[in-house]
DNA sequence: GATGCTATTGAGTGTGCGACCAATAAGCAA
DNA sequence: TTGCTTATTGGTCGCACACTCAATAGCATC
């Protein structure tokens, strides 16, 4: 009878091992923060011995910048969809504010703040910020130059837009976890205010244009 | 003969070398960072024992809050003296772009993201950023209302435009310490133009009055 | 110059961390 | 069933950290 604490070996495939590891150290970072990966929670999390986390990630700085990688490259393709079948670059840009705004993306915020800090100290984790700024720069530049092609944008140079919009969203993330009880709508929607100024739409448009999302979450 | 290590022992008063010990914490907060604030490491700095900083913070937490806010607040005070009784509020604003956007500004945007990172774990460091957020925006929002008075600038709220500015700079320090080789200057002086427009100045104006600056520094 | 207050030291405790490695056993192949 | 490869364990090492406290010594006061 296998009790609170596990008896029982079981062995997996190197390969099986190390994706059910990054996908536990994504989620730690994502809601304990990368400080919180130690080879202890990890192997904690997955019911094994921290040598076995180690001998996957022989450094422990090489799983945090994994961690960090995986959990943002996966938030960036819920946010904007590399693939978009349906739905105008209108509504996925809405759909896209809708999300980057709501109480939701705290731990987003939090995440890249982690980040943009740790970076400092780690030169591996550093290599994948830049990494991951590069991907959700081009990714919603992209976007927007569908959305220009298709007439429904106006931008001269759909990457400084871009930038334009991400710098925005950051630092409205800055001041994600201040208690910031009366702050007014200019500030909360300053990115899409940004956004349809930058891109040529009329006040409102990227609001309203939420609520026909392009997959019903 | 005081070789290397110190032998004699220098007995301050209390006041004293409690603002001894802030001071070089700020000093290696604002160059190292918050969580190189340890016992060993300040003590090693004033050349004494650890003991004795545990004896003037029982709790290594409240050093680190008081250190931030010295950091925060001394440098506030440079951008934006509390009292400006030369110049124009055109040229004090165009002075805090000039500080806020350099290089120079480097550390203080690397302290102000550590400080916004840990105050996820540390209760005390949370309020003391807090405090400071409100300092930063009320400063510059007196800054701006002075030049609304003066009929320098134009805006409805000026606590709004002031936090919009923040925001900005905010957003753009997030990217410090990133290698952003090629960042258009529609990107660096996104926080001059938001100011401007908010302000209902002139494309050029708060980068062209930076050439007059109220002390010379 | 002697005295008393207290700022400062030195030594020690316990915790958590990354890293290392020989021993073990899971599970596949013969 | 047997044997072999190797994924996994258990144990250990050294380090850095915050925190505690009795002992020490600077220095103001008399």
């Amino acid at each position: 009878m296998p009790s609170s604490v596990q008896r029982k070996r079981i062995r997996k495939s190197p390969a099986d091992r190390r994706a059910e590891i990054v996908e536990a150290a994504a989620a730690v970072a994502l809601t304990e923060g990368l400080e919180c990966l130690t080879l202890r929670r990890i192997a904690e999390q997955l019911a094994v011995r921290p040598g076995l986390i180690s001998h996957y990630f022989p450094a422990v700085e090489d799983l945090v910048a994994e961690a960090f990688g995986s959990a943002a490259g996966s938030e960036l393709d819920r946010l904007i969809p590399a693939e978009r079948p349906d739905g105008t670059p209108t509504e996925h840009l809405a759909r896209f504010f809708a999300h980057a705004t709501g109480e939701a993306y705290d731990n987003i915020s939090r995440l890249w703040i982690n980040a943009r800090h740790l970076r400092r100290y780690r030169p591996v984790l550093r290599d994948r910020v830049g990494v991951q700024e590069t991907a959700w720069r081009e990714r919603l530049a992209d976007l927007l130059r569908a959305g220009v092609e298709r007439g429904e944008f106006r931008t001269d140079d759909p990457d400084v837009t871009a930038m334009q919009i991400l710098v925005v969203i950051d630092g409205l993330g800055a001041y994600t976890g201040a208690d910031i009880g009366n702050c007014p709508p200019e500030v909360t929607l300053m990115a899409v205010t940004t956004a349809e100024r930058e891109l040529g739409l009329a006040s409102g448009t990227l609001t309203r244009a939420a609520g026909r999302p392009t997959t019903p979450n």
